[in-house]
RNA sequence: GGGAGUGUGGUCUAAAUAGCGAGGAUACUCGGCUAACAUCCGAGAGGAUGAAGGUGCAAAUCCUUCCACUCCUACCA
């Protein structure tokens, strides 16, 4: 049976079982083909997939699926990224549950992941997406984490791991340092305060600084001007006598500052920003530390125990009480903030605390190495990687002040501060739960020992999936097949070339001495239609629940399939009316909005998503056309769809030679990752050539007496169509399989058409064959034009047909002069080598010249 | 503030080292046919390639400035 619609719904969810049950993506090592390997980006567990996902893991599965029918084995698992900050706060946030309270955190925080990577999982699965999930991963995982901390035992043997303390980001609100990559700048109205310094030794005179962070004024270890600015040229060498704190601090000349700014007079506070902290370093100033880790003054201020803010006005307070507030401005600047992986968005300051660092600074070269080495998809993103490597100025801060992320496998002596190494034999482990390996520290035989409460950031796990992967340290073979001598194949957004690619190059290559990638494709970001990010300030936001149910995966692989390499791609929709189905201009649509209760808004206006339902009615065609074939053939007995090329005719020669230099163009869009041709070229030979012409002019046959011919009819239309269905079932799996399951199966006696090969290119065709078979097509298509033109039914018979033709009468063969006397309903054909000028005596003759093959048609209504 | 990327009909995209009237697809509108089809046939509307200049016989393509979006980076205390 061959339903009369494709219900995307049921199809969807019986192949997902089936896929299931049968294991159909399952990965064997040993299966024949070069190994490719596919490094996946993990995503972070937020609970749900979005359209950049979507779009990002559907190119994926196409990459997967074609080097899989190309005869590599594919080696295609997927992992999620597991820990972070937002697993804490929702933690936080819906048990209610305080991260002090250690055990039970963290067990409600792999609780709340399960659930989430659940619905991932079963979203992946809506998509048709093939990886094998016998070989996920989920950064959490006690093996995950243990080829995490080997990583860092191994770093730190070798020196590149160390800690020390260092002025960090460090996010007073969620208590954490945090790397440079996941801060952010934010615009602010704040204020600039003008204070006056008195002189030391000259109190009367004061010198004017102006400053954001009054509060900061117990901190300053110096004051700076510009050594060319005259207007301060007295005081270079001069001190201050800094209010509140009574410390004398020494004024210094250095080009950094910016003598437009303020009064041209900076001070120099540890720490303010990094300017401050190049100061510092560069003149070996002294250090004081103001704040506490939960953005509180300490004990070196006056005012201890306030909040930064509190501290901020009180301050001002003072200083106005003793004369020396100048006057207040306000001032529009950007302040730094914990913006990424966090919703926090408050200011970061710059606090010197132990952190665990990474040497990633003379390791650079290294890595542009790697890049430079693998094949970029596109091309221009290269230069990414290459400009943040070279404008690296910090090592990576690894260590994270939270619970809930991989421990660092390590233990401090508390009296001398030497540094116990967890046994390589013990991990994974947890210091804080287990003990250290030696009783005593090995340096000063104190038995107290610390352990390090600070986990990783999550980039130090994400950095190694491909070895997570290909079970490094874990299974040699496995190992060597899938990573050493493997092509590994990295997909991922540009927007973390800098973070999760730039990592990876850089651990993977020190860890096993191969870089890991040989290629990287690269995806743009998902925009709303207007083309801005999908925000929900913007009200742009689509999520894929709400066009799945509606469209369906094929459909939604096709958009995807129509982005462009390494661009942003937008996701359209117009609102329109429901009843008008006008479109609806935006500015109206969102006053709509905000006046219209939600439900009257809803019975109003809809998304009209022009993508998507030009995708849907391809696969309608799709669906229709293999059905008139299986309608037809299911009325004789067709026992095989294999052919012999003797028996092809001309017509059916011509599909078979066009079919052929389809796959080939097809092939070179795949091997680029060109996926939008790939698709469009596909989309228009289906519909245009096969479905059009090819079909049209072999119908006839299929109603046709000669059993023989119409035997052969179908079985050769059934073979062309299951070689274009191989390579359709890439972009539009689903329907592929259903198509494959009611038609094919019984011919191919393989369970899923995921099994198949590439299609072979048909041999051996007949070159005359496809030149008469070309000429035919020519003149079906005309005379078809011709019918519609002058209002003739399509299936009301002409009675003659009269085809002048100088250069290719003898290609007029007994076999395509009847395909088209019979595809066009022709009583009487007749072919000329040239014009009669009784032909058009007859009033009712239509004449018309076709110029490309110098035919000149009579037809005679 | 700086850097990078992008900007082509409503939409997605093509135009090799610049070369004929900016092509295709899709969506939309109108008319017609229909013996698989929401199909098909025919027609229409819609852009002078973000803006302004410049160099060329010739520019979407090269140069300058500006604008918008995206990503990255930053020292304005």
């Amino acid at each position: 049976m061959f339903p009369k619609r494709f219900k995307h719904k049921d199809v969807q969810e019986k192949w997902i079982q089936y896929w299931k049950n049968n294991n159909t993506f399952q990965f064997e090592l040993q299966r024949k083909g070069a190994l490719f390997t596919i490094d996946t980006p993990p995503p972070f567990v937020s609970g749900t997939l979005h359209l950049g996902h979507v779009l990002n893991h559907s190119w994926i599965d196409f990459v997967a699926r074609y080097h899989k029918m190309k005869g590599n084995n594919v080696y295609f698992p997927q992992g999620f990224d597991c820990h972070g900050l937002p697993v804490e706060l929702a933690v936080e946030k819906n048990y209610g549950i305080s991260k002090d309270n250690r055990e039970q955190f963290l067990e409600k925080c792999v609780e709340w992941v399960e659930d989430n990577i659940r619905n991932m999982r079963s979203q992946f699965d809506d998509l048709a997406y093939s990886t094998d999930w016998n070989y996920t991963y989920r950064t959490m995982d006690d093996s995950y984490k243990y080829k995490v901390q080997k990583s860092l035992l191994f770093f730190y043997k070798r020196g590149w791991l160390y800690r020390e303390k260092f002025p960090t980001h460090f996010c007073v609100n969620c208590e954490t340092s945090v790397a440079k990559a996941e801060v952010g700048y934010q615009e602010e109205e704040g204020k600039l305060w003008y204070i006056k310094l008195p002189i030391a030794g000259h109190e009367e005179e004061t010198v004017t600084i102006a400053t954001t962070r009054p509060e900061m004024m117990e901190s300053c270890v110096g004051v700076f001007v510009h050594p060319n600015d005259d207007r301060y040229y007295h005081l270079s060498a001069a001190e201050i006598k800094l209010p509140i704190a009574e410390r004398i601090v020494r004024i210094r000349a250095d080009k950094d500052v910016d003598m437009n700014f303020g009064t041209g007079v900076v001070y120099c506070c540890t720490y303010g920003d990094e300017l401050d902290i190049r100061w510092k370093m560069k003149y070996d100033l002294d250090e004081i530390q103001l704040f506490t880790t939960d953005g509180r003054l300490n004990e070196n201020s006056k005012y201890q125990g306030l909040t930064i803010e509190d501290a901020r006005e009180k301050i001002v307070q003072d200083l106005k009480k003793m004369g020396l507030l100048e006057r207040i401005e306000t001032h529009e600047h950007s302040i730094i903030v914990h913006s990424e992986r966090s919703s926090c968005r408050k200011p970061i300051e710059y606090l010197p605390v132990y952190q665990w660092f990474i040497n990633i600074k003379d390791f650079t070269k290294e890595i542009i190495e790697a890049g430079e080495s693998m094949e970029w998809y596109p091309e221009k993103h290269k230069q990414r990687l290459i400009d943040w490597a070279e404008g690296l100025d910090w090592n990576w801060v690894i260590s994270r002040q939270r619970v809930f992320g991989t421990p660092i496998p390590f233990w401090y002596c508390e009296d001398c501060g030497e540094i116990i190494p967890a046994n390589e034999d013990d991990l994974p482990l947890d210091p804080v739960q287990n003990d250290p390996p030696l009783k005593k520290c090995p340096h000063c035989k104190s038995e107290k020992t610390l352990p390090e409460k600070d986990v990783c950031d999550c980039w130090i796990d994400s950095s190694i999936t491909p070895l997570a992967i290909s079970k490094w340290l874990e299974d040699e073979e496995f190992f060597e097949k899938t990573y050493m001598k493997a092509r590994v194949h990295r997909p991922q957004g540009y927007e973390i070339i800098r973070t999760w690619l730039f990592y990876t190059l850089f651990r993977c290559k020190k860890l096993t001495g191969k870089a890991p990638f040989a290629e990287t494709m690269i995806n743009g970001m998902v925009a709303g239609p207007d083309s801005r990010k999908m925000s929900k300030s913007f009200g742009n936001i689509v999520s894929p629940d709400e066009v799945m149910p509606e469209f369906g995966a094929d459909a939604i692989r096709q958009w995807a399939a129509m982005g462009s390499l390494g661009d942003d791609y937008p996701f359209e929709y117009t609102w329109i009316n429901i009843h008008t189905k006008q479109p609806i201009s935006n500015e109206k649509i969102q006053k709509e909005k905000s006046q219209l209760p939600k439900d009257k808004f809803e019975k109003k206006y809809r998304r009209r998503y022009e993508q998507l339902t030009a995708a849907s009615r391809f696969n309608t065609k799709v669906w229709n056309a293999y059905r008139f074939l299986f309608i037809n053939s299911d009325k004789i007995n067709i026992s095989k769809i294999d052919y012999d090329s003797g028996e092809l005719t001309s017509i059916e020669t011509f599909f078979f030679s066009e079919f052929n230099q389809v796959v080939e163009k097809v092939s070179n869009y795949f091997n680029n990752y060109n996926w939008h041709e790939a698709f469009m070229l596909l989309r228009s030979f289906f519909w245009n050539e096969l479905c059009d012409n090819y079909i049209e002019a072999i119908k006839y046959r299929f109603y046709s007496e000669n059993e023989e011919s119409q035997r052969l009819a179908l079985a050769h239309a059934l073979n062309l169509f299951y070689q274009m269905l191989k390579i359709l079932s890439i972009i539009i799996p689903f329907i592929s399989e259903e198509i494959h399951s009611i038609i094919f199966k019984k011919f191919t006696k393989l369970d899923s058409i995921y099994k198949i090969k590439w299609p072979e290119p048909y041999p051996q065709l007949d070159s005359n064959k496809v030149r008469e078979g070309e000429l035919a097509i020519k003149i079906i298509k005309n005379l078809r034009s011709l019918k519609s033109e002058h209002g003739i039914p399509l299936n009301q018979e002409i009675e003659k047909v009269v085809l002048i033709s100088p250069n290719h009468k003898d290609d007029f063969t007994k076999e395509i002069i009847e395909d088209i006397k019979n595809t066009i309903r022709i009583n009487q054909l007749q072919i000329e080598d040239k014009g009669d000028k009784t032909l058009i005596s007859n009033s009712n003759v239509f004449k018309e010249k076709i110029e490309e093959i110098n035919v000149i048609i009579y037809f005679f209504a």
